[in-house]
DNA sequence: AGGTATTCTGAATTCAATTCAATGTTTGAA
DNA sequence: TTCAAACATTGAATTGAATTCAGAATACCT
């Protein structure tokens, strides 16, 4: 049976560099102006070809989108498996969060079109069904965080709410925030200050909300960003996202970051 | 200039009834097969009179889905405008959004495509300015409830948000919620209960976050929705957005609820 | 080698959005 | 009332992609 299975890697392999291929585009000249025939031509195979890999292009993009949430799942697992309260652990998945699109926005905007039910409806049920199965287990990473707060008892294990359940709380949050930050003009036309730092003062106010301990005034500017530079230094080894450079930030923000960056 | 005007008027109520069709089309056959030409067809327009009004179809979904927002701005002025705790106005707010989005669901899934970057981005600058404009209101007289609450002294000056940064966490959580209940299959699996008495458990949790007096304990499910069916009844006199038909409520709220619409 | 199954190919098909030259209508001045 | 300029409407033609599928090429096995 070697012969079957060398063929179902090359298989793989094809189907990897086609997905490769379809991101390099994407980043290039936006999710607009993706076609399929260019992914197949520039991948010198046909179009048919590509057409044997992914039923329509909206299957495409959904195994696209999977592929680059499953990437990301190293970095969550630094977040859930450091060695560190529980609290601050869930804040890390966040923050990871963020980096990730501060990195990758086009990350994002895939995730965001894909998960509409234009698309997701129109994908076949087989590349849903394959996306969400892969997805679950980072699901399940960050429910473990939650099992964990409640075990040690930084978390009561009576508010209602299955491990599951408060996971969904920052997830929504996060994805609200995202999906509100990326819709030019919106959050510009309130004149609020950088949204991730929005974004993780909500958190903050979430997380007390549960009684999530210990609890942690977001409303000490310098104390929050201080939280979030000591997290990302501590468990990723990086600099924490920057804000966004059009945004002035207060003074003692800008004190804080130039000590992070040198 | 009668005629200049009375043009206008003509022009506007065209524009109205292109819209109306498009809604029309949009509920019979899905956002996916909306065509250009159906909706001028089925008006007795020629496509290029259709293309007068809306540079594109993108363009054409932005401004309806403006128009949907707008038309909900009646059930949100009398949540905003209810007599009585700034805190239950709040949650009255986030009842109005849900219980526009259970009659029409079509709505939030325009507008979760519109917003979109891929749409929005496709849209024309105008049609996107318009859309803000438009919608600006809506914003302010929620802000309006923030401020109210803070002037009441139900909720602290100093906790590092200004109203509209205050705002922006109820609805960033309303809208992320939305996004992934609307994602078949997504919370189905996590196996959790009806996502809108989530969505309102963790509105009652962030809001604790804040302080915002006086504080709701979301724990018990009879309470939170017997403050639901309370505010449903007294802001809007109606019955309370019913959760999943095939998802089994605890036999708690069953008893609750019969009360209610009966 | 020969026959069968599998895979690849890309021209042809299909489906909609968008354009625009031709046609029709309104307006206001003579 | 008449006329031409300005404006509005029309829908066939254009355009641009996604998707299909009949035949060509290749791989596999005996």
């Amino acid at each position: 049976m070697s012969t079957k299975e060398r063929r179902l890697r090359e298989r793989g392999e094809r189907e990897h560099r086609f997905l490769d291929k379809a991101q390099a585009l994407i980043q290039r000249d936006g999710l607009l102006s993706l076609q399929m025939s260019r992914i197949a031509e520039e991948c010198d195979y046909a179009i048919g070809t590509l057409y044997q890999h992914f039923a329509s292009k909206e299957a495409l993009l959904v195994t696209l989108a999977t592929r680059n949430c499953l990437s990301r799942v190293d970095l969550f697992k630094r977040a859930a498996r450091w060695e560190g309260p529980s609290r601050e652990r869930m804040v890390a998945i966040a923050l990871a969060d963020l980096m990730v699109i501060r990195e990758q926005p086009e990350h994002f905007r895939l995730a965001q079109f894909v998960w509409t039910d234009v698309i997701w409806g129109a994908a076949s049920a087989q590349a849903r069904q394959r996306s969400l199965e892969a997805s679950a287990p980072l699901g399940a990473m960050i429910d473990g965080i939650v099992e964990s707060a409640i075990a040690a008892g930084d978390l009561r294990a009576d508010i209602g709410l299955s491990p599951q359940g408060v996971t969904i709380g920052p997830w929504t949050l996060c994805l609200g925030m995202h999906t509100l930050s990326h819709t030019e003009g919106l959050l510009e036309a309130h004149a609020l200050g950088d949204p991730y730092r929005l974004l993780m003062k909500h958190l903050h106010f979430l997380l007390n909300g549960y009684g999530w301990q210990p609890l942690f005034d977001p409303a000490d500017d310098a104390a929050l960003d201080a939280l979030s530079t000591r997290l990302c230094e501590a468990v990723f080894g990086s600099a924490c996202p920057q804000r966004h450079p059009d945004t002035a930030p207060p003074a003692a923000a800008i004190a804080l970051r130039s000590e992070v960056s040198s």
